[in-house]
DNA sequence: CGCCGTATTGATTAATGTCAACTCAGGTGG
DNA sequence: CCACCTGAGTTGACATTAATCAATACGGCG
């Protein structure tokens, strides 16, 4: 996997100026940085940007890094129910709420660009446009968690990991990477969590497919080999 | 399952002004209605509303009777994704694209009334307000697909089919018909299909309800008798 | 009356979960 | 520096769940 150009830590400005020019939605909100200051969060590994239950203030535009965010059943029982990488902008399904459903944590060293949504309206900013991005970025969500669905609902265990991997290679792609090359950031138990498996079933998946010589896989670096027999075990996602 | 007072079904526009003052959306919507002519749509069993690719135009507002929208997958496997009654708005996922990633159709005869969007737009008529409730309808509709991803996620067979019985009355209820008692509109595959099971296991699950007493089933009427055991069943939605 | 779509039930099989042992890497503190 | 510990991952044996295959029943409708 490739590593980004470095950019000026020391200077927020520069950080949330860059990452803002990254993205359709980031360059709308760059408009409001000249009305309101727009503050850069750094996110160790583990931690959390938002906790279930808490307010809704801002969303998060995430500038470097990934995340992961959780849903937390009644009961206890918890799901991973999105990974987010570098661009996604994060917290979206508290737009209707007072309070954040689902808890979102750094996988890795992350930064993200809080974009103060409720403080810009309480300034009476005008945030049309932002509306609009809001609309589009949240119906595009609402079409991956139905693809997610899918992918739960009707494939077998090795259709959703081809399928994930697939993804994420997609993902990485997206954003200027290898597709076919990547390190994984989150844990078997994580994935495992997504896909609605359990670890050891990710783990068989993934020697599996290293056996057999789809996906090469060492640990967390992930190369795929195959990628015509790999868009055959996916079946549905080529 | 009561019925709702007689409406005059000859009049178009007494039928959409009904149907709009019932919900905060609807009453969004009504004010438009003076600017333009916001059409009905009545369909009979098993037609559909959208087809999946129909390049968007409009929302549907349920006005009576229900749907379901299914998503097909590149291999043709299909799913049901929702299902749809009176009040819902339809067609939220096509918002970011130019055509509708999903299909529906009615369960039954049901009247939708059409929210003409791009024409509006078109039109030029300020649509700020529709917008705002967009934003929390998409996030309250993501909100809802997450809690599906948990139930095909992380639950079993009886589970899912226990929350969908009490969902489904919550649902009715919420629409001022009893909650206990009621009719299903769909068939045991299409619940199948919601919940990522097969016919048969539903089938069976419901058997199994009805045996023990929790949930009386006759073909499509249910009668929920211990809603305290469903629930335990159902474990995490109470 | 007989047909077709829908639903139920049973027998068997395949997929995935569960439990458990073990490896490996990294970090911490004596 | 090494011993230990912990969290992550792999692998195997076995148990369980739901899918599959198949037979049969029900019910509305031409």
């Amino acid at each position: 996997m490739t590593t980004r150009p470095p950019i000026d830590l020391s200077s927020a400005r520069n950080l949330a100026d860059a990452a803002l020019q990254r993205s359709a939605l980031g360059r709308c909100l760059a408009g409001y940085s000249a009305q309101t200051t727009l503050h850069v969060v750094r996110l160790q590994k583990g931690e959390h940007i938002v906790h279930a239950g808490d307010p809704f203030e801002s969303l998060f535009l995430l500038s470097s890094g990934s995340a992961k965010a959780v849903r937390i059943g009644i009961d206890g029982r918890e799901q991973v129910t999105r990974f987010y990488f570098a661009e996604d902008l994060l917290g979206l399904d508290a737009l209707d709420a007072e309070v954040h459903p689902t808890s979102i944590r750094a996988l890795e060293y992350s930064v993200a660009i809080e974009v103060p949504l409720r403080r810009l309206e309480r300034m009476g900013i005008d945030v049309r446009t932002l509306n609009e991005a809001l609309i589009r970025k949240l119906a595009h969500e609402l079409q991956h968690e139905q693809m997610t669905m899918l992918l739960l609902g009707s494939t077998t265990a090795e259709e959703r990991l081809a399928t994930f991997l697939l993804d994420l290679g997609r993902r990485y792609a997206a954003r200027g990477y290898s597709g076919t090359e990547y390190v994984l950031k989150m844990t078997r138990e994580d994935i495992a969590s997504y896909l609605g498996l359990k670890l050891e079933t990710i783990s068989r998946g993934l020697s599996r497919f290293n056996r057999e010589g789809t996906v090469q896989v060492e640990g967390r670096h992930i190369s795929i080999r195959d990628r015509e027999r790999l868009g055959r075990a996916a079946a549905w996602a080529a």
